[in-house]
RNA sequence: GAGGUUGUAGCUCAGUUGGUUAGAGCGUCAGAUUGUGGCUCUGAAGGCCGGGGGUUCGAGUCCCCUCUUCCUCCCCA
């Protein structure tokens, strides 16, 4: 190669037409049932002010951000910002460098927005979006540097029958986008801090959720262990191993969770929560066995503060699909406390790489052009042009090749963009004010008369 | 951030222990068919073997660095 092969940047994808086909069927679809449920859209710029997304995401989360370059020269004047480049890390760097910084998610921005527009929103306000974020994490199966997220989120009320709406959502889109067998499991973090609490870990919650929400993964004996490895006591594993075995047995753990949580205020306020949602969603429609409690799931985002959900299917060898939950104060971080939300996001690129895995797209078979002009030269096209004009203005979709190159060309040429029909208005046509037309399917040709072939299409439309 | 893996024609890939001029299929283009696609046949074009450095008489092949692909951990959608 003369040239460096051009690519587009690690981990971000260009999508042609098919793909373009398969994608908009997933976001028509998610659309039209946001929509449904009473939920307006909108956007938000790409970036945000880079303080807008710091400490939202856990320590892990802050590292996969995108930091944007400030323009201009910030290395020449370095006494003016304070800049002593002989002591400085790369993180005090940061702030002096970059102060921009690409979306992590849509909720965090969203919470930007209805902070600064509160005044103008309808409370409780519902609202959705689908546009891309970007994470600097490694890509790997079913994750890129750039893909897009689909959140429909509620703020301004604490009700839980936003949670069943939510979950009714989740319900409708993956069965009309017909997965099989997903499942979508509901924990609290409030169930989470009152096993925290019991055990008598309050203060490790963090290390406590992250090592059990490896259970399905690596098994109790070794959640077990690395809890050890983080200092429980005895006692406090006791309790947890107690909680796991009633967890892994799927059946009384509702019942069980309520005794062993019982000592707990806030447990108990989680149990009463996950259990009104569970009921109610079960008598709207969607079954036990898509519905679950797994109190193993905890999610990192730090802005949680009850119900959390996560979508996955078992064993399709993708990760989760969608996910979710209620925070609580997420607006007080941008000054305006006591504004309750709740959301769910779709991971639109996982789904995509998911149906296309398990054959669930429609065919898509879209014809560009139901009639598709041949040009012979200047003369003979403006008569095609006149009677194409004619056709678009009864909406139907039909085109001219531009250039007057060779007809086995511009046949082929037909023959790839799947055209139904090929006219041909040549010299000999021309003069009989006639019109060949093909049929590509069958290979049938006939000619007719420009003026009964409009009179045809006029009866057709 | 850690570990592994991949890179050869537009695409999918061969290329033996280092040894002449790096191959195939598909696609592209031209012709068989002067105004008609799919099928067939004939022919042609197309490569600094991801990039840089090194070992060697000699490197697609061995070594180092870097980028990239895919995967695992971490974390997530």
């Amino acid at each position: 190669m003369s040239q460096q092969k051009p690519s587009a940047p690690k981990g971000m994808r260009d999508f042609g037409p098919e793909e373009m086909a398969r994608r908009n069927y997933i976001f028509s679809t998610i659309r039209r049932v946001y929509e449904k449920f009473g939920f307006s859209p909108i956007e938000t710029p790409a970036m945000e002010k880079l303080e807008t997304l710091t400490g939202k995401y856990g320590e892990e989360g802050d590292r996969l951000i995108f930091k944007v370059l400030n323009s201009g020269d910030y290395l020449k004047e370095p006494k003016v910002s304070g800049l002593d480049l002989n002591q400085i890390d790369s993180k005090k760097l940061l702030r002096h460098i970059s102060e921009k910084a690409l979306r992590y998610d849509l909720t965090v921005p969203f919470a930007r927005y209805v902070v600064q527009y509160h005044h103008q929103l309808p409370i409780p306000f519902k609202r959705y979006q689908i546009q891309p974020v970007w994470r600097a994490d490694n890509p790997q199966k079913g994750r890129y540097r750039e893909f897009y997220q689909c959140d429909a989120d509620v703020v301004g009320s604490a009700s839980l029958i936003n949670e069943v709406e939510l979950i009714l959502i989740l319900h409708e889109v993956l069965t009309e986008l017909k997965i099989q067998g997903f499942k979508i499991y509901i924990n609290n973090r409030k169930i989470l801090a009152g096993i925290a609490e019991v055990a008598g870990i309050s203060k490790q919650l963090v290390s406590f959720t992250v090592a059990l929400d490896k259970l399905d993964k690596i098994g109790k004996e070794n959640v077990l262990h690395e809890m050890q490895q983080n200092g429980f006591s005895e006692d406090s594993l006791k309790k947890i191993s107690q909680v796991i075995d009633a967890a892994e047995l799927k059946k009384n753990t509702l019942s069980f969770l309520k005794k062993f949580l019982s000592s707990s205020e806030t447990g108990m306020k989680g149990m009463d929560e996950v259990s009104y949602v569970i009921k109610t969603a079960h008598e709207l429609g969607v079954s036990n066995e898509t519905l679950e409690l797994d109190i193993t799931l905890a999610r990192g985002l730090d802005y949680y503060t009850g119900c959390i959900f996560e979508v996955k299917v078992p064993g399709s060898g993708f990760g989760s699909i969608a996910g979710g939950g209620r925070y609580d104060d997420l607006t007080g971080i941008f000054g305006m406390p006591g504004l309750p939300g709740v959301g769910i996001s779709f991971g639109a690129d996982r789904i995509y790489d998911l149906l296309l895995a398990h054959k669930l797209y429609p065919s898509f078979e879209s014809t560009r052009y139901k009639y598709f002009f041949l040009n012979f030269g200047e003369t003979e096209s403006k008569e095609s042009l006149r009677l194409i004009q004619i056709l678009r203005g009864k909406n139907i979709r039909c085109g001219i090749y531009p250039d007057a190159v060779k007809i086995k060309k511009q046949m082929e040429y037909a023959d790839k963009v799947k055209a139904e029909y090929v006219c041909t208005i040549g010299s000999n046509e021309l003069l009989e004010r006639k019109l060949g037309i093909k049929n590509m399917h069958t290979g049938e040709q006939h000619t007719i008369s420009w003026d009964e072939f409009i009179q045809q299409i006029t009866q057709e439309a």
